[in-house]
DNA sequence: AAGGCTATCATTAGCTT
DNA sequence: AAAGCTAATGATAGCCT
């Protein structure tokens, strides 16, 4: 036996490179199979963590595979709704500015504008450690109705999305994986079906 | 040796069922290990398959989480030009071809959005106690640098889970008052970032 | 093709620092 | 809290039908 060539079996799985596989036969076999993995990971991530998750897959040949739960449409529209996390969610014409650093500058007078507005508050925030905003913590939600708190939510979206444009500046031009919260699954075929009823079976036990 | 009572060690993986998990902290660690392995599975397809996949995460907290190849907006925008494929495709592929009404709509948006915030600033002005809530308006983000931007991102994250939380609740009209319990739901995805520059890795070798 | 099989590789739940 | 470990479970490449 030749400790070198270790030859497998002809059954059981091979190692494989991630590279582009180029057998087109092969790539379309394994494309399915890891398409139906992948929505299946999605699946569970949802009915294991409450998490709300859309999945949008183009085959090479240009067909569209989706996922979503609670549903594609509703998850897309939380995350065009986020400031900031989609170019083409307010404006897909990107005139001679750059709209990024024009929503941030924006963003930015506005606080700035609001924060002039509330000299009085200038206190409490001196009163308190500079180094630390432990202060937030004292924020005291059950005292807002729910039309403050829903006015308070947006300026946790918008100041979220510029700590998010911040963060981005100060590390690299990669996409930063985003984040906020929360699963539909709108499979553009009919295979998925079955995951679909079984990911519903699971919500009305839990 | 009881053949019934087959106590597992304490090492090594347990196969779990797919229900929500109900212990937070594990809910947690289970989200930020299964999305990553998400992630490293769509891109894996994406080398492998030639494919485009995008793929949008809301944590439960709220906290968005995204990978696109070879962009999310680049799949969107291709997915929600697929006709029938979207709900709202026919808007949002339409009105994006309008810069001028798109801008105004926006701007028209936020400045929508900064007078309910004055007018909820000055509610909080009056109405709260010192202990104010108010001072939160104050905030310049520009002054923060990276280390505390992240610490007032947990916060933000901990008050919209509250306040999505509360919203649910909102059919008893009373906001429930929730104290919150010091763990942080924030990830500012380091481990994301390595994810990514290994994906950009491959496809520049691509 | 599409689905089943299975050896092998990959992921991860529970635990430890 | 975040990162590392390990034994189990889980996914799947190559083959077969």
């Amino acid at each position: 036996m030749n400790p070198i060539e270790t030859k497998k079996k002809g059954k059981g799985r091979n190692k494989i490179e991630i590279k582009r596989i180029d057998k087109e036969a092969n790539r379309q076999v394994c494309f399915s199979k890891r398409r139906q993995g992948l929505f299946k990971k999605a699946n569970e991530l949802c009915t294991l963590c409450g998490a709300e998750v859309t999945i949008i897959v183009f085959s090479i040949a240009g067909k569209p595979y989706s996922f979503g739960h609670p549903s594609v449409d509703h998850v897309l529209q939380r995350f065009l709704n986020v400031p900031g996390t989609s170019e083409f969610s307010r404006s897909a014409a990107t005139t001679s500015f750059d709209p990024l650093n024009e929503e941030l500058a924006y963003l930015c007078k506005k606080l700035e504008e609001e924060r002039n507005k509330s000299r009085a508050l200038k206190v409490a925030q001196k009163a308190l450690s500079p180094v630390s905003n432990s202060f937030l913590w004292d924020i005291n939600l059950s005292l807002m109705g729910m039309e403050e708190l829903t006015e308070y939510e947006k300026v946790l979206l918008e100041h979220q999305a510029i700590i998010s444009q911040l963060a981005r500046q100060s590390c690299c031009h990669a996409p930063v994986i985003r984040q906020i919260d929360g699963s539909s699954m709108a499979e553009v075929g009919e295979a998925d079906y079955l995951l679909l009823q079984q990911q519903w079976q699971n919500y009305e036990l839990a």
